[in-house]
Order: C-alpha cells, then sequence, then structure tokens
DNA sequence: ATTTTATGTGTAATCGATTACAAAACATCT
DNA sequence: AGATGTTTTGTAATCGATTACACATAAAAT
C-alpha cells in the first residue's frame, strides 16, 4: 500500500499539497487537485488511520459494550447506533465483552489509546467503579443499563413504571397469586422492575410473597425452565408470572407446556424487552417492548455530542405494554 | 495520559529504555527496570496503541464481519474465535455488515490501514470480487460461507451432504411430499443444501418439483411464515418441510400451527443451525447441528496462522442431525 | 513599474512508540 | 594499569499522516 510520499512524488507536490487533497482543504488549484486524485487513483492509495489517528488524536470510531450477542434484546438498538453513527461520520466497533473484566479492560484500552472515541456501555455487569473512572477523561454513554450513583449519562426506559404496568394488567385479569422471575438484584433494572412489580401488588392489596419470587443467575432459556420448574413445585401454584426478561419468560413457557398445562388458562405470563422470538412462540408472547431503536439512536447521538463537548442530559424514553396471547387467550 | 517521554523523564532514563521495558528486552538492569515500572505506575502510564502500530504495523486486532447479529446463529462462532484469538493475544471486533457494501468498505479500509492485522468473514453477500482482491494483500478467512471459485482458505460443512442427510431423515419416516424452504440461491451454502435435497430425492426416486420449493430473501421468521403460507395454498400440500435455517423453520411452524395443523402429524419440519430457540419451540425443532464453536475457533486459528505467514489450508468439519418433535411425534 | 494583497505550495515539526547503532559503563584478564 | 570484551543505556531515524509558518507566485492597487 502506498503512502503519501510516494504519492506527493508521482504528483510532483508536496506531502501538504496531497494532505490538503485528502482534507477538501480549498487553497488548492484544481488543476494540482487533479494531478494529485490522479496519483491516488494510479497507485491505489488509501491514508493510513494510524499517521492520521496519531495526528489527530481521533479515530472517529465508537465502541459499542455488549454482555453477549445472544440475546437478541440488542440487536435493534445496535442497529440505531450504528445508522446514528454512520450519519454521523463515525463507526462502531461491538465488543462481546461477555462480562468479563479482563475483556473489559481491553476495550477501555483502546479508548485510552484513542483508537476509539468513546463508548456506549450496555453491560450491566461492567466494573462500574472503572467506568465511573474512566468516563472522567472520556465519553462514555449508558445505554439501558446503567449506574444510578454515578455520574455517566445514560438513555433507558421506567423500568419500574414499566414492570408497574405490566403486573397491574395481569392484576385486572383478576389474577392474584403473581409470581416474578427476576435476574440478579445486583442490577439495577432488576431492582427496579421488582420495585415497580411490589407497588402494583400493594396498590391492589396483595401480599408480597417471597416463594413466588425466584431469582436467576443468567438471562438464557434454560434460566427461565428451571425458575419454573422450582415455582411449579411451590405449595400454592401461582396464576401468573412476570418476567424480567422474554428470554426467561420463553423458558417458562416451555416448562409450562412440559406440566400439561395451558397458558393462559392456566398460567398467564408477561415478558419483558419483545425480542423477535415473542411473537413466535405458542401462545405469542405478553410483554413490555422498550424502542430499542430510538434507544440507540439517542445514545449515539448523546456520545457524540460528548465526544465533540456538548452538554449531555440523561434521557428516559417511553415504553409500551404489548398484549399477546399469553395473558389474553 | 502520559506518553513515554514523560515516563522517560520522572525516571530519568531514555525512552528506549522504558520502551525495552515495555517490551521486555532481557538488557535492562533490575534496578532500572524498577525505576521505570514506579514511574510508570505514578504516571498511571499506558502505551498507546496507535504508536506502537504506526512503528510495527500490526495491531493484534482481528475483525469478524457477520451480516446481522440478529442471527443466533453466529453467536457460538464468535464465542469460539474470542477464545481462541484471545488464547493467542488477540483480540477481536465484531463488525455488522448489514450485507451492506459501503459498510464493508469501512471494515475492509482498517485492515489496510493496519488498524486491524486480518479478517474473518462470515458474510455470505459480502462483495466477493473484492475480497478476493483483498485477500491477495491481506490475511482474510472464511468461515461457514465462502467462494468456490475463489482462494481464500475457509472453514465450513459439508452443507450438501448435511441436506441429504436431514432430507433423507424425512424419506424414511415415510415422507414423500417434501417441500424445500432454500434461501437466495446465490450463496453457494443455498446452492449446496438444495443439492442435497434433491440427491436424497433422486436416490429414493422421488420427483423434485418446483412448486414445492420456495426461496426466501432474507431470513427472518416472518419469511419462513411467508414461505409456509404460499407453500400451503399449493393444490397438493407437502407432508414434510426441510428449511435451509432454523429461523425461517420456526416461521413456517408458527404459519402451520396458525393453520390449525399439526407438527409433525400433518407436517413434518427439519431446520437447519440448531440455534438455542429451536429448542423452545413447540413441538422442538429436527435441526443439522453445526460445530459451531469449533469452527469459530478453527477459523481464528486459520486466520492467525496466515498472518504469521504460515500455510493454511481449507477445512471442512462434522455436521449432525439433531432428531426431535418436529419430525418424531 | 513598483508596491501591496491574496492565494497557492513547500518546509519542517509533531503525534508516540520501536530499534539499529553508537557510546558508555562495567567486568575480566594480562 | 591498560587492553579487551560484555552488558547496559542513549541518540536519532523511522512509521504516515497533519498543519503552522514561511515562501513564492500571481493579481490588484498605486
Amino acid at each position: 500500500m502506498a503512502n503519501i510520499q510516494e504519492v506527493a512524488q508521482k504528483a510532483g507536490v508536496s506531502v501538504a499539497t496531497v494532505s490538503r487533497v485528502l482534507n477538501q482543504h480549498p487553497a488548492v488549484t484544481a488543476k494540482t487537485k487533479l494531478k494529485v486524485e490522479t496519483a491516488i487513483k494510479e497507485l491505489n492509495y488509501e491514508p493510513s488511520m494510524l499517521g492520521r489517528n496519531l495526528r489527530n488524536s481521533e479515530s472517529r470510531l465508537l465502541l459499542v459494550l455488549i454482555p453477549t450477542i445472544s440475546n437478541p434484546f440488542y440487536t435493534e438498538i445496535i442497529n440505531g447506533i450504528e445508522d446514528t453513527a454512520i450519519m454521523n461520520d463515525y463507526n462502531i466497533l461491538l465488543c462481546d465483552t461477555d462480562s468479563n473484566p479482563q475483556r473489559e479492560n481491553i476495550y477501555f484500552n483502546m479508548v485510552k489509546n484513542k483508537l476509539a472515541d468513546g463508548i456506549i456501555s450496555m453491560d450491566p455487569a461492567v466494573d462500574m467503579e472503572k467506568l465511573n473512572g474512566l468516563a472522567t477523561q472520556y465519553p462514555i454513554i449508558q445505554c439501558s443499563e446503567y449506574d444510578e450513583r454515578g455520574t455517566i449519562p445514560y438513555v433507558t426506559i421506567d423500568n419500574k413504571l414499566a414492570a408497574y404496568r405490566a403486573v397491574k394488567h395481569l392484576i385486572k385479569l383478576g389474577h392474584e397469586k403473581i409470581a416474578l422471575i427476576n435476574s440478579d438484584e445486583k442490577f439495577l433494572y432488576a431492582r427496579e422492575r421488582r420495585a415497580g412489580y411490589e407497588k402494583a401488588l400493594k396498590e391492589f392489596g396483595l401480599p408480597v410473597q417471597e416463594k413466588w419470587i425466584y431469582h436467576t443467575h443468567q438471562l438464557e432459556f434454560e434460566y427461565g425452565q428451571q425458575a419454573m420448574k422450582k415455582l411449579l413445585q411451590r405449595d400454592e401454584r401461582p396464576t401468573a408470572i412476570f418476567s424480567v426478561s422474554d428470554t426467561l419468560a420463553i423458558g417458562a413457557l416451555k416448562e409450562i407446556n412440559a406440566h400439561g398445562l395451558n397458558v393462559p388458562e392456566d398460567i398467564a405470563i408477561v415478558g419483558f424487552d419483545k425480542i423477535s422470538f415473542s411473537n413466535m412462540t405458542n401462545p405469542t408472547l405478553t410483554t413490555v417492548s422498550q424502542p430499542m431503536y430510538k434507544m440507540g439512536c439517542t445514545a449515539a447521538t448523546m456520545l457524540i455530542d460528548k465526544i465533540q463537548e456538548r452538554q449531555v442530559e440523561s434521557i428516559i424514553l417511553d415504553h409500551e405494554l404489548v398484549i399477546r396471547e399469553s395473558t389474553m387467550g
């Protein structure tokens, strides 16, 4: 691959002039510009980002940290991020952290080393302390998951309200024995959704029973199955389930079917996220829809604003309860 | 962020010595080494990848091109790639190309610009001509999808044989009217799987009927639903479906259920990929399992070999037919 | 024709690392 | 002590771009 000097030589000009052509500096005659462009084409030259970034201290690359690409929840968000980034002449790189601090470090270093201009973190298991530390020096935005005590701007939904509405929907249908399949409450979203669940129960004078609250370690289907299995072993069987994730809800649904029970007649289910699978189950899944694409766009816009040193405020987006067959036969 | 000069100054040595410490060059006294390491810690110094890469012309970053993160098929492969890469001191960056040539270009440029050392492409819709051109100068491996006419090393499975076995399984169960839900035959895997389908039919003296072969434009569920809807409109209804993708098969399953028909009694289905959701459907989906994790590991190993200028040969891995409820009630 | 002004181009420093080579420091042997 | 060899450290070039500043050239004003 040719470099700028060779282009300069071939075009019979200085490297400065070549650089000016590359950066569309106005002070270049049409004639010189043409010479340079011809040379560039002939040599098949492409400027090195390395040299450029080293000098400019910018890479126009955004890092997107996701805990795992297995969860379809992230797909639409990423589309939003990507579209917005490209519109602003940025590109994104997906980083599958696997919630592994060591891998996270690699990506944090990319920002420190100017290989990337900023980070959008969607990993609830990220080392918050480290992230907050990094955020004092580098542009960082949190998307969907965030640290309530930190100062990093975020975009998310009102998880408590969303959960409240989901559970209220079940109560309005006449359910009184409503179980909660929650993930680990070390995550803020898990705590908030639980708060919403409890708020709804209390508002309608229903007791919050520990035996109907189950915590999973992960979000994969199997954990939902396992949770449901345990819940079905309780002496008193719940008539409805609110699950903090569609993947868990789908696993639960599978387990209910395996026990010869019917959804929603025997047990109703509400999930969370509206992943595309949720419409493929039988029955289809009632779920809380987050504006994922918009969330992605917002996060990207916020990050770019931050990079360009504009003021950035956290944003709470709307959500929507999508009622389908798993609650209304 | 401090740079190497500041560290050198603080430690009272030259930048060369600092660099030697960083790179574990043996010719540094324990005493000097300690001084430098103290200075590094005090200044919180981290070497800049930009400066380093510019000089070394290596980034130890691998690019992984996927058409979309929506398809769970890629998840396990990526885990394999990632684990192998990390074991060899490489890191990976996921690039969601969306099968968009413009986005591809961005990532191709990253390699040209030494921001990445090589590419693993899993995008069937990639511009093969361009990829082959790039491969003459840069390390590139194809995973799962490949160009039969090109010279880029690949790792994949025997798609024709896998399809043949899947269809033979249906024939052995007594099916004679077997439809094929295929994706676009501009993709090699689609052509090969069709060849396997036809081979099985012919071997058992069954006619290949165009009316039972449907091509979809994409792999999302909805396309499977649509395909099935069309197939159910045929004057003669098939008794079995072979779908080249689990996602399409799941859409088809949904559509069959919607028509009040039963799987596998009325219509049996075989999918392809063994995505995790294929075990959550009702009935569970018979499917062809690819050794995805191993495929990822292999692809990464091949790429690293290629980068380090070792000889690399293409590899065909084994597959397995996983028989579940959608073919055996 | 000469000075002033505007415009286009080149020179050279710079970003942050690595490394060949030179030089210094130290050890070993007559 | 002086010569020689070995080990450690420093100097300076280099990677590929950008850009402030200087300089050259052309156009406009006197």
